[in-house]
RNA sequence: GCGGGCAUAGUGUAGUCUGGUUAUCACAUAGGCUUGCCAAGCCUAUAACCCGGGUUCAAAUCCCGGUGCCCGCACCA
């Protein structure tokens, strides 16, 4: 479906709308209803089982969103992201004023004032890189971060977290007492991060507030062993930074210990991206065909990461491939960062007396995105019927309940509803129009069971009644008896782990 | 931010160029009849001109500003 079209679905049944929608919106701001809400809480429960799941030395945390100005000058998001931009008047191209600059002004822009760009511009004859006119705007500077009052004085600044990475690597020292001090330490968030973007577009894709679900690794870079043989043998939908540079973007799928063997990456390191590729195929449900693993080259990833894969889907209704989560592979720089920024050595000394400063891996993906794409993957038309095929596991309503003839079997199907629901089911129980047009709501909503109360149901009694279940997928149906339900439907909704050791 | 395009019930639309009836139609939603395992049928009801200003006897229609969306550029540290 195209944007607009799936758009427009998923307001109308409530899965997410404008923040704000009754006045006009608010760029960059979404609010999830109520598939919506379920669907982003199951894409995160699934995603903190995968990877969580990944060892027991990995933790998940919950700190706060607020940062105070000295972290986020020690990350460097501070001064990175007062690049002032120019434009140009005559062909309306916009650039980095250091851009603009290079020929006439080598040593750069930076602790420069836009008015004192503003004025090397007009004075040392800079020109559009583009069209060569002189005609350039003042810079302007924009803020990625939201600052905030904070304190009674309102002289403090905090700022919201632009990416929860920050927020594991400020607890990383006493996650270290608090993980026994061993490595690897795995730190992981779920929260939201915020950025003030420019032009926020394509819904999900691009917020200002948006989720974030990240798992730092802390580890040892004298020593960081996985279970490698588990993923030896994955094939993987590669597109290799180098072939990339001579002009080919072909996935090229290669075996994992290739990747190693003659690729020239750690075994660490395709380790992670093996599970990583896994949990979008295997969990989530993406097909392999539309999933690759693009690498990124020096010049387009940031400076401070060694290797970066980031891990896209080809979706329809965004045009082609889009990123929704990476491995990055960040060397000591976080960690060194904060040494830096709070004057105290945060390397640390492991059995055996060898003091490091440990790398970190950062294993990323974003909830929204995700919940985006699987409505682009999974939703869509199947002949007359709008059904969203999604893992069983992920459906914000696990199964519905409906009476098949309301004034006969409402009682009977409450009942059954509220019995599964006490058992831990997510149920919902419908009984509004005719049956068809149930299984119709239920399609879209992405339900994988309806269970029908029928006349034959009532008669035989509460405690050994069947009941119809019928398929999403297939629309087949089978007679179960109730008693078998839970069961069942738990066996058919349980979300997927890795498996370790 | 820049340039271009767009904005009518919950959804999709007609009407806008050329100002003038009670703003069109379908689907969806709610109620009723009927039916009783896959969006059936009939009847009824609810429901819209993005916001603000201007021009005019009269604005969904023309003009200005704002907001939002789409495409391209730039940005995405």
């Amino acid at each position: 479906m195209k944007s607009d079209e799936l758009y427009a679905l998923l307001r109308r049944r409530g899965v997410l709308w404008p923040t704000a929608e009754i006045y006009g919106g608010a760029q960059g701001l979404y609010d999830y209803g109520p598939l919506g809400a379920a669907l982003k809480r199951r894409v995160e429960e699934a995603w903190t089982a995968w990877f969580v799941g990944l060892s027991h030395d990995y933790y998940v945390i919950d700190p706060a969103e607020l940062l105070p100005e000295a972290v986020v000058r020690a990350s460097g998001h501070l001064e990175n992201f007062t690049d002032p931009e120019v434009t140009c008047e005559n062909c309306h191209k916009a650039f980095r004023a250091d851009t603009i600059l290079e020929k006439v002004r080598p040593e750069g822009v930076d602790g420069l004032t836009p008015a004192e760009i503003a004025e090397i511009v007009r004075t040392r004859g800079a020109k559009c890189p583009n069209c060569g006119s002189s005609a350039l705007s003042v810079p302007r500077a924009f803020n990625m971060m939201f600052g905030v009052d904070f304190g009674v004085t309102g002289r403090e600044r905090v700022f919201l977290r632009p990416e929860t990475a920050q927020s594991s690597y400020l607890a990383f020292p006493r996650m270290w007492d608090v993980g026994r001090r061993a490595l690897p330490l795995g730190i992981a968030v779920v929260g939201k991060a915020y950025r003030n973007e420019i032009a926020p577009r394509q819904v999900l894709f691009r917020m200002r507030a948006f989720t974030q679900s990240e798992l730092q690794i802390f580890f040892d870079p004298e020593r960081f062993s996985v279970p490698f043989d588990r993923v030896r043998e994955e094939t993987l939908p590669v597109v290799r930074a180098a072939r990339r540079e001579a002009g080919s973007e072909a996935v090229e799928p290669v075996p994992a210990e290739d990747l190693v063997r003659s690729g020239g990456l750690p075994e660490f390191y395709v380790y992670h991206l093996v599970h990583s590729y896994r949990f979008f195929r295997d969990v989530l449900g993406f097909p392999a065909g539309r999933l690759r693993l693009l690498e990124k080259s020096d010049r387009e990833r940031a400076f401070y990461n060694r290797i970066q894969f980031d891990i896209e889907a080809d979706l329809e209704s965004l045009g082609g491939f889009k990123e929704l989560g990476a491995v990055h592979y960040r060397g000591d720089y976080d960690l060194g960062r904060h040494s830096a920024g709070t004057g105290k050595d945060l390397s640390v000394t492991l059995t055996g007396g060898r003091t490091v400063l440990p790398h970190v891996l950062e294993l990323t993906s974003g909830p929204d995105r995700t919940v985006w794409a699987l409505a682009d993957l999974h939703l869509g038309r199947d002949g007359e019927r709008t059904v969203w095929h999604l893992p069983p596991y992920l459906a914000p309503v696990a199964v519905e309940v409906f009476p098949l003839i309301p004034k006969a079997h409402g009682a009977a199907a409450l009942a059954l509803a509220d019995e599964l629901g006490a058992a831990g089911l997510a149920v919902h129980y419908d009984d509004a129009g005719t049956i068809g047009k149930r299984y119709a709501r239920a399609d879209e909503a992405g339900s994988p069971f309806c269970v029908t109360v029928d006349g034959e149901t009532v008669a035989e009694g509460p405690n050994h009644g069947t009941v119809t279940v019928r398929d999403r997928d297939s629309k087949a149906q089978s007679r179960v008896p109730t008693g078998d339900l839970v069961g069942r439907i738990f066996r058919a909704t349980r979300s997927p782990r890795p498996a370790l050791a």
